[in-house]
DNA sequence: GAATATAAGTCAACATTACTGACATATAAT
DNA sequence: ATTATATGTCAGTAATGTTGACTTATATTC
């Protein structure tokens, strides 16, 4: 549908084609959150605890500035939740070994398993649409991805870091 | 990074790879609202607005039901939006005409005016990634996404469609 | 060592967006 | 005439984000 000058990689680009690209983004994404938010709704939380528990899993140790730059907000915002997940004992903060002013940042077990039931169903849905869509469209999607996003956010993707 | 088997299209789909998915999801969504968002703070208006302006502007003429159905929200949460954006004259609204219950919803001059700011941005976004990945990489692109959405979203995104 | 900068946290006020529940009106379908 | 549907409204509540003004502890710099 989309199609390529022979010889090239350019493409013509109908406006159609990147309407439809909106919208890929908008209901890939809407129904990509739908479960997770539902477990969330039962434990009285909502998705912002579930963006902290998710990269303080994958990143334990990281710092709150860490976590601030990579949701985008404030730490007026990020501070309320991170609090309640503190107190409700599902992540753990210690000093920074280096520079004591920095909290860094872990999951407890707890927290472990509320991220694995969060996350399962996320991956899960991940996983079936890359093994229906094979390896050639996943590196297609990954490219893609890379280019929407902002370059300072692409250095996380490195190859060799996988 | 993605290996396929030899002559099959199955994938060894490591944790990593999983993960990789949801940040690259995460990420690209994050930096395409941003610029929109900014220029709606300045109106006082939100996401669910541009949401509204952007699905009534490609679908001019559908209904409130129809809207309904493709943000997964309530009612009343749409109506809150769909109100201030017919009082302040970016959206029309007309009884349909074999159902006069229906309320047809298109855009005014003012709202499409609105609806070009706010998605001009996200459309070269969408062409410049589209242009650095490739022809074959946004079918491949298009391939993922519809597969992480919604069975029931798919129809949506029919070839014969564009 | 004193001054300054940084990491993190807090208090307050406010806006947007979502929810549930209850109810109202107009029109269509049975 | 009854029932169902499309839409709208009122009220209350919660999560998530913002700005602005401070505080505390620790590092860094002069």
């Amino acid at each position: 549908m989309i199609e390529s000058k022979p010889g090239t990689n350019l493409l013509f680009l109908r406006d159609e084609d990147l309407r439809q690209g909106i919208e890929l983004l908008f209901f890939a994404y809407r129904d990509f959150t739908t479960e997770a938010d539902a477990i969330l709704a039962k434990q009285k939380f909502g998705r912002a605890h579930h963006r902290v528990i998710y990269f303080v899993g994958q990143y334990p140790g990281m710092t709150v500035s860490d976590l601030l730059e990579i949701l985008a907000i404030t730490k007026q915002s990020l501070s309320r939740v991170l609090r309640q997940l503190v107190d409700e004992g599902y992540i753990d903060q210690k000093p920074g070994t280096t520079d004591r002013r920095q909290r860094l940042l872990s999951l407890t077990t707890k927290g472990r398993e509320l991220e694995r039931l969060l996350t399962s169903e996320q991956r899960a849905r991940i996983a079936a649409a890359y093994k229906d869509a094979g390896a050639d469209a996943v590196e297609g999607f990954r490219k893609v991805m890379l280019g929407i996003m902002e370059a300072s956010a692409r250095r996380r993707f490195n190859e060799d870091k996988a």
